[in-house]
Formats: C-alpha cells, sequence, structure tokens
DNA sequence: TTTTAATATGAACGTATGTTCATATATTTG
DNA sequence: CAAATATATGAACATACGTTCATATTAAAA
C-alpha cells in the first residue's frame, strides 16, 4: 500500500501559500521584510494601490494570522507575525518562470 | 523616496505561489518528491480522487511549468520540473496555522 | 479488430476572491 | 467641538477557480 494523504497537513500548507498567493501581497511581504513595521499610508503608496484595498488585503492577511498590527496615534502599523513567508519569496527569488 | 515595487518579479512569484496554493496539489507535490515520478492511476488512488479531477490539477500545474510527463505505454508519469516548490512546502512544515 | 484500461478534454456550474465605491470609525489638531 | 487625517468596513460586482460529468483519445490486450 502506498502512504496516507495527510489532510490537515497540507490544507494548513496550502491555507498559507493561498493566502499570500497575490502580487501586492507578496509585495507587502517585502516591504514588511525590509521595514519592521510600516503604516497602511506607506504601504499604499508604495504599491500604489487605493487605500480601501490595501486595508482589504492587510486586514486579511493579518485575520489569517500572517501580520499583525498595532495602532501609534492616528497611525496603524502592520508587521510581519509570521515570518517563515519571507522564505517563501525566498526560495521563488530568481526561479525561471512564465506568467500568463 | 521609496524603493520600487518590481511588478514582474511579484507577479512571478505570486503566480507560482498561486499554482500550488491548494490542498491537493500540495500532497502531489509530496507524492513526486519522495517517488521521482508517478502515474496518473497511483496518483489518483493516492489523492483519493476521481480520474478527472487529478487530471485536471495535472494539466494545469504541467502547463505552468512546475510538473513535467511522460508517456510509457499505456500510462502517462508526471514528474516535478521545478524542483523548488518542494522547499516552498518544507518552509512550512511545522509552521502554526489556524485554518478556516 | 473489438474490447479494456489509462488518461485527457471541455462544457457547465457553483463558489471564492479581488476590486471598487461609498461610508463609517477613530484620532489628532485647530 | 468642528475639521482634517488615517484607516476600516460592507455591499455589489466581475472574474477566476475547482469540481463534476459526459465523452474523446490513445495504447495495449484479447
Amino acid at each position: 500500500m502506498e502512504e496516507q494523504l495527510d489532510h490537515d497537513r497540507v490544507e494548513k500548507i496550502a491555507f498559507v501559500l493561498k493566502t499570500i498567493a497575490h502580487p501586492m501581497r507578496v509585495g507587502i511581504i517585502d516591504l514588511l521584510n525590509e521595514h519592521e513595521k510600516m503604516s497602511v499610508n506607506d504601504i499604499t503608496a508604495y504599491l500604489g494601490l487605493e487605500q480601501s484595498l490595501t486595508s482589504h488585503h492587510l486586514a486579511n492577511m493579518k485575520m489569517k494570522g500572517i501580520l499583525g498590527s498595532k495602532r501609534e496615534g492616528k497611525n496603524i502599523f502592520y508587521f510581519l507575525r509570521m515570518k517563515e513567508v519571507v522564505d517563501l519569496v525566498k526560495v521563488l527569488e530568481g526561479v525561471d518562470v512564465i506568467v500568463f
């Protein structure tokens, strides 16, 4: 017989991958890897998106445990909580990919 | 000024992540990491899916450069082409995740 | 050469996901 | 307290994606 699929394991792994599998989310991870923490405004400016859209992405990644946030006066700063995601991006750095 | 977002780079990275961000695809990657090559039938049996669904997943991952395939008689064997995806899975091994 | 086995294909469908827009909430400043 | 700034929220919409089903293709075996 074959080995057995560990459903829980593959689900968890896929869940994280799914959460960051978006160009803007990868960009956010890069940013927060280089900056420790950043305000929504700064992230928005960097990504060149609308404020609301950035907010949605950040909220989603926070809800799923990838990011954390902390209010400081008028600003809310986001930071990496699940640091492993940086390695995900690193693994794919320079890999030859043809996108369609 | 801030650094600039490298659109091409994040797109490529997100593209690969997106392709494998599914429980069954992660399972397939595991399998092909341990087996070198495998027939559709064997993969289907292992995953416990329908033949057609497995085929769709395999075709998708092949089209996007993650897998390759080779016919041998009645069987078609799939194998890992982009080996880096194994490291993606490894990075997330044991990471604490709460799925919803 | 008919049948069986292995795999692929494509349409149809439902659901999930990203985006936009308008508006709400919270904090600071005047 | 009113205005301004920073961020969040939720509905509406479009699109992407996974799944199923029925059928096509290819190769081997009888």
